[in-house]
DNA sequence: CAGTGTGAAGGGGTTCACAGCG
DNA sequence: CGCTGTGAACCCCTTCACACTG
């Protein structure tokens, strides 16, 4: 029950696990496996069985009852629901040593987003090729992202640029923002925002180390 | 009330924001600000002030009722908190650009995290000079981190090679592991280990931009 | 009869609302 | 009087348990 075409209440929490799975399934794939159950998908995560079954259950019924999953079909079904099956064109914003390493992060590509462009304000880092790119200079940005129908900005500038980069190509028709960018950037309507934090993780290692020492 | 000493019930979901608390509070301490309120916080975060108190209470009283907090003591406090009175050698294996990344990051020495040494498997990388570092063999790994007393170990090596990474760290000693790797590795006893799924961060933007256009 | 799909129970975390205190 | 500290209500998510079906 339930229409499986109302993904507005997907819990939160089940869409980065989606990602997981299909990572997986992958995995299963390349190794000529046909068929998957949620017991074997949960134990090579580290899941509940149950909860699998109830992430594929708010997009619809994937499965066969008494045999399992079709991994391919699996697939197909659970990148669509992740908006796997459009190209996403994506722009890195910031040519540090951070937005260099996932500019060259070949996992992109293999899903449907295409990075079609890498800026940077410093001359210094201009011109610097990055595989078949070459990273163009931060002025060039907006028009590029008009000119390319951008859909998705990557944010790895430092700290204090990070709401001015977010605001030009927000203007410039970005409705998406990966945000490396230790900031909280302010809301705006139809804009995606999606926070990673990188200089909290040692922190969350620390503090369970130093609970043991107790 | 409550022991403030009894951190083991502290929810898992307060731990990354407290670093994020101390994150602006440095911020704070460097405009000059000797002051501020939950609610001020708040503002600077995307948090609910009764949180912020919230997760202070689970390690005692920081504030004084009617005027709010103290800058400095609090920076204090919550570094206490999350283990950063403390030094924290750390290794980096895995040299590739992500590796490099990590390794150039400042933040990570200002707040008593030290990187010791930086390894990679490929006689290519190795020797590659890291700020005052260079990239070391991996098969010096293990004995590196018994004579230099590792505590965290960051992995940023392929996937395939993560596993036995892990296994060959923890062996040497260390106790907190942060994996890089898209990965679940194998847990161990009295070793925490922190997952980061950086491969996972775009698909969660392209599913609420795919949900938009429905 | 094995394994999915799911209502319902359970647990963890967030938010409320106010007592407590400087 | 203002803001902290916190029990209790609330809500989201996870897990259980079993009806359902190929």
């Amino acid at each position: 029950m339930g229409d499986p075409l109302d993904k507005a209440r997907v819990p939160q929490a089940t869409v980065p696990r989606l990602a997981r799975y299909l990572r997986v399934l992958h995995r299963l794939e390349r190794d000529g496996v046909a068929k998957v159950s949620s017991q074997e998908l949960a134990e090579k995560l580290d899941a509940n069985a149950a909860q699998i079954r109830k992430d594929f259950s708010y997009f619809g019924e994937f499965g066969v009852r008494g045999v399992g999953y079709e991994v391919s079909f699996l697939i197909a079904e659970l990148s669509r629901c992740l908006g796997l099956d459009h190209q996403w064109n994506v722009v890195i914003c910031g040519a540090g040593k951070l937005g260099q390493a996932l500019a060259r992060y070949r996992g992109f590509r293999e899903e449907g987003y295409e990075l079609v462009g890498v800026f940077d304000s410093s001359s210094h880092v201009v011109g610097t090729p990055i595989d078949e790119l070459s990273v163009r200079p931060e002025k060039e940005l907006a028009q590029f992202i008009r000119e390319n129908s951008v859909h998705i900005a990557v944010i790895t500038v430092p700290a204090e640029a990070a709401q001015g980069v977010a605001e030009k190509v927000i203007e410039a028709g970005v409705r998406g923002i990966l945000n490396f960018a230790p900031v909280k950037l302010a809301p705006v309507d139809g804009v995606f925002v999606r926070q990673v934090d990188l200089s909290t993780e040692l922190m969350v290692v620390s503090f369970y180390l130093a609970q043991d020492r107790d």
